[in-house]
DNA sequence: CCTCAACGATCAAGATGTTCATGCGCGGCT
DNA sequence: AGCCGCGCATGAACATCTTGATCGTTGAGG
């Protein structure tokens, strides 16, 4: 795991790092906020520890800059300023936990695991509904010996219906999900991934199907348990 | 946004509850760890306010089924324990957040809209480089009154490019964040798209451009601001 | 049981997006 | 100048997406 520590004062800089690496974290320092804006955003990194005053641009505007443009890398702002304002201000510009100095390394590492787990809320890379299992790095749809490659728009629907079988997604729904509320897309669009989808369930042998149900939608059966 | 508070004296979940409330939060209160377990679980909550000691399961151990159990709903412990060690137990049981008693209540407010807001996830909308504004939800790159659609890679490639101006991406590092690592796609690609885009901003007559950084790759030069 | 209308499935074609091989041109080097 | 290697632009081949047209299916009502 990669860390950022965006401090200006050397020793204190230093001693994180230390704490971090002594626990298996990679540690990079920058002592500026210009710099620390740029790493920041390089998305090379899990985490960041935030000083709030710096040389060049403060904490603060760090973080805001950063949730402005989209970058959601967990932040943790490290400051010597107690007020409850100064918290709620680092809270609201988008920091996820704030801590003052001084503190101690146990707390420390302990809320930058918190943090740190919540970002790797590491996806399982397969979705599996009866005798299908969907990879949802590659796409690929397998069942058995046989596999097939699906499009984009055709896995986001197969993962929609086989995260919940025998739920049923009407139309709209799947619109919304698969091809974004406000799209203009056509319902009709649906019923041919649909179709394409069952076309490659059924060359897969699978025993799943896509069920229709008149008006309400569609849903993966699960052939009975 | 639904909040569930985990608290056994009464006067203090009142003072929670009401807090909340007067934030436009609905608060719901219960008394005991062993309802307070079955409610978390529930889904029906956007945000956990858990004690540590309470009568039944106490909170470390509801904070630990509830995630054993796959359940993701933050959770902020609040309790009288300032150790640092008790904090440390708190947060690698699953917490998300951890305070101490007495707290004020603009601190509590700024650490429940932080994990109310990485739990909605409100991505912005927008990336703003230069005279460039590109839409996050419509993929539209707008230049003062011209516009043009980009297409999912063209706007990979730009979201990426504009996320860190003056930053220099290598072809191999665009391949890696656009294309997934393990790619098998050529740089060539990275070329080619690159020429898109670059196509497209003479189209808009930005004042962005795309610089070339031989051997090292692209990035977006901003023009000196 | 038949008819009809509404809904859904499938197909074919065109639009759009993606990849990749090719040839050109520029800049640095000898 | 001439060579070399990298980057650029383009077009052809292919994949993917969307849509309208057509045909099948279903179920209510005669």
């Amino acid at each position: 795991m990669n860390i950022l520590i965006v401090e200006d004062e050397p020793r204190l800089a230093e001693a994180l790092a230390h704490i971090l690496q002594e626990n298996d974290y990679h540690a990079e320092i920058v002592d500026n906020g210009n710099d620390g804006l740029t790493y920041a955003l390089s998305d090379l990194y899990d985490l960041v520890l935030l000083d709030i005053m710096l040389p060049g641009k403060d904490g603060l505007e760090i973080v805001r800059t950063m949730r402005r443009q989209g970058n959601a890398t967990p932040v943790l702002m490290l400051t010597a300023r107690t007020e409850t304002s100064d918290k709620v201000k680092g809270l609201d510009a988008g920091a996820d936990d704030y801590m003052t100095k001084p503190f101690e390394a146990e707390e420390l590492l302990a809320r930058v695991r918190a943090l740190l787990r919540r970002q790797g809320e590491v996806i399982f890379d397969e979705i599996t509904c009866g005798d299908l299992k969907l990879n949802l790095s590659t796409h690929e749809l397998v069942c058995g010996p046989k596999k097939v490659h699906l499009s984009h728009k055709e896995f986001e629907v197969a993962r929609l219906l086989m995260s919940s079988p025998n739920q049923v997604f009407s139309k709209e729904t799947l619109l919304n999900k698969v091809w974004g509320i406000d799209a203009e897309a056509n319902e009709n669009s649906v019923e041919a991934y649909i179709s394409f989808l069952r076309k490659k369930l059924n060359f897969l042998n699978s025993t799943v199907d896509i069920n229709t149900i008149r008006m309400l939608g569609y849903r993966i059966a699960l052939p009975e348990a």
